[in-house]
DNA sequence: GTCTATAATCAGATAGAC
DNA sequence: GTCTATCTGATTATAGAC
């Protein structure tokens, strides 16, 4: 389901025995470009990062241009693999509970994968050929899909009526930032963003705050909405 | 009470004429740091944004690293003019009223200076020398009571017992993440952040969210089930 | 205070040996 | 496939004229 980000599939294992240097400079590209911006990456520094010499970059990707597209694919190939088809398997389930499997994942997906949030605020912040690229995307295209469940589920009436492009960024914003800027969570908080029960601890107060509020209501004060600690 | 940015407060008006190029290359640079980075962003940029020569960039700010920190502090005087005392002039609310103006307050505030939540995020994201000054000024660890004034109101049994600095990191990123994102925002939804009625149902969808979630709770439910469009 | 000129370094990309 | 060497242009910063 997913397109292929590199150029083609391998035969078998090993074939060509230096897919190891590519593989390696596209993990240091994808920190590079996550940590620094398009522009504020040197190919000279993946390289070092890589192990390699800065020529080989341009080697095995064109240009600095090429490697940051081939970088932002991997990534849509992992989003993809995470939300594709995931509506299909969730068809049972109604409109609420399918929301939040889709809020728990996206958190998972924003831990796991952090350099996704990074690279769209930097691209989305700034605009150009680059993000617009980006948006062209079969799976960013695919996430207004999720703008639209949102928007059946307040005409069923399980949502509020709300300005669903607002939630959705609202939703995303909170399932992805204390990932985004992990350096400062440690600084300000000493909060591990890589530690499973963090993980696991934002997913519940994501889908707590956004589901119910963080206000206690009502007079009927339900203890314990579970796993904040 | 803020922190003065500048050097020193000029004796009277148009004291020294040039102080027109020195403001624009501040502001050329506000905004060249924000949309780029402190790596990607270059003198030279800035200084054609400013309309004067790149020298000048050096002879009114020694280097690019003391350019980047006169511009962050002006943002910081910035937050400080919006939230500084606030707590003081709220002091008659309770501790759920006091949220709901701060949460408004910090809407308006990313609205008005979407650099900060840019740069934020992207040093954030980095960490390094420039996040750790900036943590270190006052303004930044200010923000605590923020986190201090949520665990309060949970103790006060107002709030539910959550994470709060998950919490707080999920209201600021909601509340400034629309911003950040402003050229994603017009390319995928066509909606303008810059428009005063956009920012106002941003605010009003944040408080909704946050304080009592988009779910429709009660009893008294319509069943419509109508279909899923 | 602002400019032109320029030094010194760094960046992206290519050529060619192995 | 990977390296060394190198070209060209950009980038930070300084010198010195006006």
């Amino acid at each position: 389901m997913a397109q292929r980000a590199d150029e083609a599939v391998r035969g078998s294992k090993g074939e060509h025995d230096s897919e190891r240097s590519r593989d390696r400079i596209l993990a240091a590209a994808l920190e590079e470009f996550a940590s620094k911006g398009f522009e504020g990456t040197t190919t000279a520094e993946i390289a070092r990062r890589a192990g390699v010499t800065q020529p080989l970059v341009h080697y095995h990707f064109e240009s600095k241009d090429e490697l940051w597209r081939t970088t932002v694919l991997h990534l849509l190939d992992a989003a993809e693999a995470t939300f594709g088809g995931v509506l299909a398997e969730l068809s049972d389930l109604d409109h609420l509970d399918k929301l939040k499997v889709l809020v728990r994942r996206l958190v998972y997906f924003s831990a796991t994968h952090p350099e996704f949030g990074r690279i769209l605020a930097y691209e989305g912040a700034k605009g150009g050929e680059r993000l617009s690229w980006l948006l062209a995307q079969q799976p960013a295209s695919e996430a207004r899909l999720f703008v639209e469940l949102l928007e059946s589920a307040a005409q069923e009436g399980v949502l509020k009526p709300l300005p669903m492009a607002h939630v959705a960024a609202c939703i995303g914003a909170a399932s992805a930032y204390v990932f985004v800027i992990r350096e400062m969570m440690r600084t300000v908080y000493g909060i591990d963003v890589d530690d499973p029960t963090v993980i696991d601890a934002h997913a519940n107060t994501v889908v707590e705050l956004f589901f119910h509020g963080m206000t206690v209501e009502d007079a009927s004060a339900r203890s314990g909405t579970k796993g904040a600690a």
